[in-house]
DNA sequence: CATGAATGAGAATTCATTCAT
DNA sequence: AATGAATGAATTCTCATTCAT
């Protein structure tokens, strides 16, 4: 049996993931301007300065807890989409649930991502760019089902209703923490399903 | 005609007008905490006590702003919906072109609105009850389309993925100001309609 | 029988009286920094401008405060005080009648007068003259009636003791307004006349 | 002997006492409106922020300094009175000798206590509440002298009187520093004395 | 490694004062 | 004569950031 550890002195990759949980959950509750260090700091149990000597500035911080944040997200998706021989329904059905799980999972990581990062001139590339990843992805998944002959146009413009449906449906998981995420990714995933013969196929 | 007024100074209602109108512009591009009452001021061209005397604190100054944004996005919507005898989707539409339209000419009232407002837990419950109109309307209007028999809850989810949907057009649309939004408001009614048919018809 | 003088243009004396009035109560209440120009000219039911028109500075209309009010409270003293014949300890309880009178009377003027001018030094010279002339006229009254052979500096120690009684019974004539100021005058001047034994003919 | 202390960095302890130290000085001569929190911080020979690290807000910076300086006066007066067996008249004399010493020696917390914490609403309280205890002490004496049979009403007015006299012989060893407090003290209690005879028994 | 001490720079808010009408 | 409009200059308070120990 290994010794236990000591509590004060943790190696240093374990206290910046402490530092970062603290500090998703406050910026998650007060936006980046609002967030203190002091705050994050003590959340995290730990002296401001240190904050500063592992992490950086708050706005490395921020942008730190960004990419950890959007790395889970996106490893959870990929994770879920990327098995063998799915349908593209199938794919996306599972990459929904994905999703919601990972925004049930971790409010606060999708509330930093999707409501404080937004409308910061400085982070709101960083997100653009990870939006812009889903909206590809998701307009591919539409494209495979969709075949050859739709306009390009459509299917973007369709995926990026898709992931704005998702995204809204992520607002309602957050505030209605028991919902069943694979009934409503099935649901979703169905009025997806049909709307999309729509652009397929318009009559 | 008349001589042109003087400059300076000037009645009550048109500074506060100037005022939110700056307001508005700051708002969007720095967020809440990250604006500066001085930035406004001089936005506004006039000084920051004039600020305060009319408009009150920062706080409610963005409230103020929050107010005219939505309550012209809400007039424009209503007024595009209340047209006697319009058949459910075609109400729809008409309240997607609507929106689309304010998105694309306040580009900087809906970033305030939808962006800014969201995640300060200030403000976010004006923002929410606004939001919550728009998913009854349309949730309104799904329940129409649909006739009875359909769980309330899917009428509701699917509002909110209507909604969901809509607002990420927006962002289309505030990327890409040439856009046609009846092109895109259609297009959207279709997706919507069919994929509407899933929950009023599953299988 | 005259005709009823218009209410908004009052002759400048009037309104005059009028802004000190009010003046004198705000600045009571809230001290010479503490008030605000706008506070009192609201209170006195006019417009900022015009209390700078008529009355100057902040500074100018404090000081005018003090001077309408410790010549208000002069004239009350010298009143009661200056009849002939009267012996010192009669002029004494007179004086003291007529000091709580004023304080009664003039609470709001007392306490600009005692409490808010003291301790600004710009404002302690008005009002360390006006004490100093209060301490010389008891002052006088106590050589008077202690006859030659006493030391002046005696005299002049009572004289501020009496002063300082009399101002402290003040804050108390201030906080029980229902007080019987003959009475609190009376046993004043009977504590005083004997203590004042001690001074004259010290054992 | 050892090695001067760094200049810079201090134990808090101590800062705070050179806080309040400077505070006490600049409120006295400026009042709490007029005193700057920069003033204060300069005289400190700190920075602003260290202030409000500290000692909390302007006005809890200002309490405190009413807190540390009512302490310091009360222990003064308490630990002259507090003697065995002694004669009323002179634990009275012994504590007007306190209170001059304190008055002497803490120039500035007595005109912080008595000048500029009176009239502001906010601290009226703090204040009247130490003068009431040190009338409370004073009558206690009094009534000790005067025996049973004589009015409670008499005795708190003359413990008024007597406080009053003194503040203001307190007003008069501020300003002639050189007094002596020991014979400052036996005037007054002389005088005091005498005067009480006439409410203990008139006539 | 860890932290209490310290601050420069700026934020929101107010206020005495003036001007144009 | 009277006032709404307007502002320069503070003032209180906070925050990201660094240093000495």
């Amino acid at each position: 049996m290994g010794a236990e550890p000591s509590f004060r002195r943790l190696p240093r990759a374990v206290r910046e993931q402490q530092m970062l949980d603290a500090a998703v959950v406050v910026f998650s509750r007060r936006g980046y301007h609002g967030a203190g260090v002091d705050e994050i700091a003590e959340a995290a149990g730990i002296s401001k300065p240190m904050v500063y000597a592992y992490l950086g500035t708050k706005e490395e911080l921020f942008i730190a807890c960004l990419y950890r944040e959007g790395a889970r997200l996106m490893e959870g998706l990929v994770a879920a989409t990327l098995a063998d021989d799915l349908t593209p329904d199938e794919q996306l059905r599972r990459g929904l649930r994905a999703f919601f799980a990972f925004v049930g999972t971790h409010r606060d990581g999708w509330i930093v991502l999707y409501q404080q990062a937004r409308g910061q001139e400085r982070f709101a590339g960083v997100l653009a760019q990870m939006r812009q990843r889903l909206v590809e992805i998701v307009s591919g998944m539409l494209a495979r089902a969709a075949g050859p002959g739709v306009r390009d146009d459509d299917v973007t413009t369709s995926g990026y209703a898709v992931v704005g449906a998702a995204e809204a449906l992520a607002e309602w998981v957050v505030n209605h923490p028991d919902e069943d995420h694979d009934r409503l990714a099935a649901r979703l995933t169905n009025v997806i399903w049909l709307g999309i013969g729509s652009v397929v196929d318009p009559r």
